[in-house]
DNA sequence: ACAAAAGTGTTCGCCTTACACCCATGA
DNA sequence: TCATGGGTGTAAGGCGAACACTTTTGT
């Protein structure tokens, strides 16, 4: 029974999608019903899966991006590796939805991803009824140790936010400056001065203007502006 | 046959033990020897072995380091997943080491760690003939893609070490400025400027001198300094 | 006495921060 | 015309970079 299976029994990948929309980060988080003490519950967790015997971690990752979330080609990134042996078992609730769904092995080590998309041009229309976003401050408890991974993701997201232009890949391709100023401020949770954001941010060549105004918004009609990936290159060397 | 295996079959950890002396960044490797061709060859591999199927990554780890460099309570991280598929086969020389230790499983993702060790006090002649210290620029070629390991885990350890006290891992308990300069020196591949160096040091509270001298140099006894961890815990807040 | 590394201050430029008012647009 | 967010400049303080000579110790 155990010959040649098609996925690695004892490793998988869960990943941590984060959207941002209307000044709040959000996260993608699939529905899961539960019966527990005869009374049906509903569980959150990350989409997630097993990896394949023959699939990098990272196709992984992409594979699941698409099939769990719609997604394609998006910023994708591995943080931390989870394996505490009761990580599956916290609570008797996982134990039992672990048992439906005919889950042979007890101890699975994890590879937390964290992914970036533009809410903007998502189409959640998708998502059905197995998943919803949820603000970032609005997440209760979820099975097994998905809020860890969750909680570390956030926590590598900020870090990484100050090394890599992550920022870009949450906001259309066309923006203004106060929705890049707000992006930071959100997964950073503090306030910037504007006149000082606007300054810092565009002394780097790679954020350029689009010659472009967003009208249609009731007081003056901001510039919008683009990431430059190719400037961006550039400054790297 | 497969039955309740110790171990996880497809899941590793490998260890980068980085060690400082003599002005030197190091990095620990194992030899192996093995026939190639009709010819003996010596090959070096990084210390690791397979996660126990009720083990966290971590234990594993630090097993490895106990069990295969004699090191104990030293700093670790981990830092990266390789799950490369051919990763065990780049060269035929790498395939017949797994068939000459009767390795059946040709998949085998593994977590990349990296720790530290303060050579000062470390016995290397617990080693034997199995390990030894490299230069870290005099690293040829390596078993499988643990180059590629350890080529990520310096890129890790050059950032991380502006923003965890990782310097003091390397050297003894009591050391001289100098000593630390140089630690970051090797590390990032830099040199810095004394004075500026010694005053920037010397603003954390941290680093705390210990009054005495280190005599028996053949030039002026430089003052030792130790790092403080209590005063240290206290910046984090 | 000599070699070798320890130890020590000041200046300059840049970057960060703090701070307040007028402007363009849609309603 | 009013409400709303867009857009702009300047001054002060802190931080990092550059730079050279005297001191102490062992040989």
């Amino acid at each position: 029974m155990r010959e040649k299976p098609n996925v690695i029994p004892n490793l998988s990948i869960d990943c941590v999608i984060f959207g941002y929309s209307e000044g709040e980060l959000k996260v993608l988080l699939r529905k899961e019903e539960i019966e527990y003490l005869n009374k049906p519950h509903i569980e959150w967790k990350l989409p997630g899966n097993h990896v394949g015997m023959h699939e990098r971690i990272e196709d992984t990752a992409t594979r699941v991006l698409k099939e769990q979330a719609g997604a394609e080609k998006i910023f994708m990134k591995q943080f931390k590796v989870f394996s505490d042996l009761d990580r599956l078992q916290r609570r008797e609730m996982d134990y039992l939805w672990i048992k439906k769904n005919g889950l042979k092995e007890e101890r699975v080590v994890t590879v937390g991803f964290y992914s970036l998309v533009k809410l903007s041009s998502f189409d959640s229309s998708k998502l059905l009824n197995v998943a919803a976003w949820h603000n970032i401050n609005d997440v209760g408890d979820l099975i097994f140790d998905h809020k860890e991974i969750l909680n570390e993701a956030l926590i590598k997201l900020k870090d990484d936010i100050f090394s890599y232009p992550l920022a870009f890949e949450l906001l259309p391709k066309k923006f203004t400056l106060t929705q890049l100023q707000n992006v930071y401020e959100v997964i950073l949770n503090t306030k910037y001065d504007k006149r000082n954001f606007r300054r810092k941010i565009l002394s780097h060549t790679y954020i350029v203007s689009c010659n472009e105004k967003q009208y249609g918004v009731a007081h003056k009609a901001p510039e919008l502006f683009k990431f430059d990936a190719k400037m961006y290159a550039r400054t790297l060397n």
